[in-house]
DNA sequence: ATAGCAACTTGACTCAAGTCAAAGTAATGA
DNA sequence: TCATTACTTTGACTTGAGTCAAGTTGCTAT
């Protein structure tokens, strides 16, 4: 990226050192949401704000001890896990706005590797204070447990991505996540820069890189995208929702 | 299955007509997990015991308004969703002791379909209640978030077996899978029936019929399993297991 | 019993995506 | 600046799993 000096404001990375979940301009995507004044307070008691962590930096590793969820403020996380065998599955990429870690909490240890795409800033929630504030918080507690559901639920149509769909209808369909992600944060959803490497989104969407890379050369010679190393524009947004869901290739479950 | 009368007790189907939590032989892997007297009790008093569905029935279905989630008692239920164009998505199977439903919380819609593959008896929990409890029983909070947890860590593995691995990987995984869970409730682990049909698994896997019959034959050829129908015998364990997570295929996450 | 239907198996053929190989392009750093 | 390395694209070829098409087996109900 640019590499000049920053003389002024940086909306993205830089924050009044008083940052807070009231304050936040995410506090309406992440977990404030549906809180009001003394609870959201009260959440920001426990919430622990780290500086930037840089490119590759790790953020937690498959088997540690497991104390805390994130959310991401700025920039980009991958989390992905290691099989038996040593290959990596990468189970998700995360926004600003979102959570992750979750998948730490079933046998107190963290079950994926998480790491940061591009430099990046996270709030940590220790999840024991998170557990003591919710039962406190009935808003909280059940906006919570709407997070852990709807962490269920997309994987559950990522696992449906994979079990049925093409190579194009799944690059496709990633690519939409991202732009309805990002306009969920007033950003284009048109125009992005993909964080992540080709080698993530193959790994991820259970795909080689040469498959990635031969399905975005299709759409951009359909005109459907335009894209530049890992700048993407949606030129037919339409034509795009069209490849993500498309015709039976399989049978129905009984 | 055999369709003699039964004289004297059943323990798969039938119940004491005053079931509870306390006495369930399931309360080791099912809610009440951690809970101690007192506790139990009060989780107890917000189960429903519903009488025994009938195979092909629905528990619930995707859309409906989510009020409870629910733990099999006896039998074994399948999950799916359905996608746009209307393909079906089994996204899991569940037997006595699980929990299913937790996919409704998050937009308090059901976000998938529960279908009965034999007769089968469920305890149905009010979400609202177990919120409340679990407000007041931290061990029940606690234990809860981890159930919620395991779904996620569970549905990762899939995407995993999806994205990763070649159809003989994945038949043998759902085998082993099927297995523990057998194991966990003190049946064989060596044998048992499957209650699913060869769509379903083949649905749940991301396969079609025809290759999940050539690879169940292959299995048997190479003396693994001795499969008739839906009875299974796993006749090497260690083979299985070996073929259940083989080499790399594709690369690593960067 | 046995007719009828649903579930499963098997074989021959096809094709989407993987593999292997070779360039071509960025990014990084001495 | 240029060298080195990492990432991405493109092409030629291979292959595992899908498709299509018969059969076979097993259940259900008359």
């Amino acid at each position: 990226m640019d590499t000049k000096i920053h003389l002024a404001t940086d909306t993205t990375c830089h924050h009044d050192f008083k940052t807070n979940c009231s304050n936040c301009r995410l506090n309406t995507l992440c977990l404030p949401l549906a809180l009001e004044g003394k609870d959201i307070d009260a959440l920001d008691a426990i919430v622990q704000r780290s500086k930037p962590i840089q490119k590759n930096a790790y953020l937690f590793h498959e088997g540690d001890a497991f104390n805390s969820i994130y959310a991401v403020r700025s920039g980009s996380i991958k989390a992905f896990a290691t099989t038996d065998d040593g290959r990596e599955q990468v189970t998700g990429f995360y926004f600003p706005g979102e959570l992750l870690g979750m998948d730490g909490i079933s046998r107190n240890v963290h079950a994926s590797t998480a790491k940061a795409l591009e430099t990046s800033a996270v709030c940590e929630i220790p999840f024991d204070s998170l557990g003591e504030l919710s039962a406190k918080i009935p808003n909280l507690q059940r906006h919570f447990f709407q997070l852990m559901s709807r962490e269920i639920t997309e994987d559950q149509q990522l696992i449906t991505l994979l079990s049925k769909n093409s190579a194009d209808e799944r690059i496709a369909a990633l690519l939409l996540s991202i732009s309805s992600r990002n306009a969920r944060r007033q950003l284009s959803a048109n125009r992005f820069r993909l964080p992540m490497s080709r080698v993530d989104i193959g790994n991820y969407l259970g795909l080689t890189i040469e498959t990635v890379s031969r399905v975005i050369g299709r759409l951009q010679k359909k005109s459907i995208l335009q894209v530049d190393n890992k700048e993407v524009s949606i030129l037919d947004f339409d034509a795009l929702t069209e490849i993500a869901h498309t015709k039976v290739h399989h049978q129905e479950a009984s």
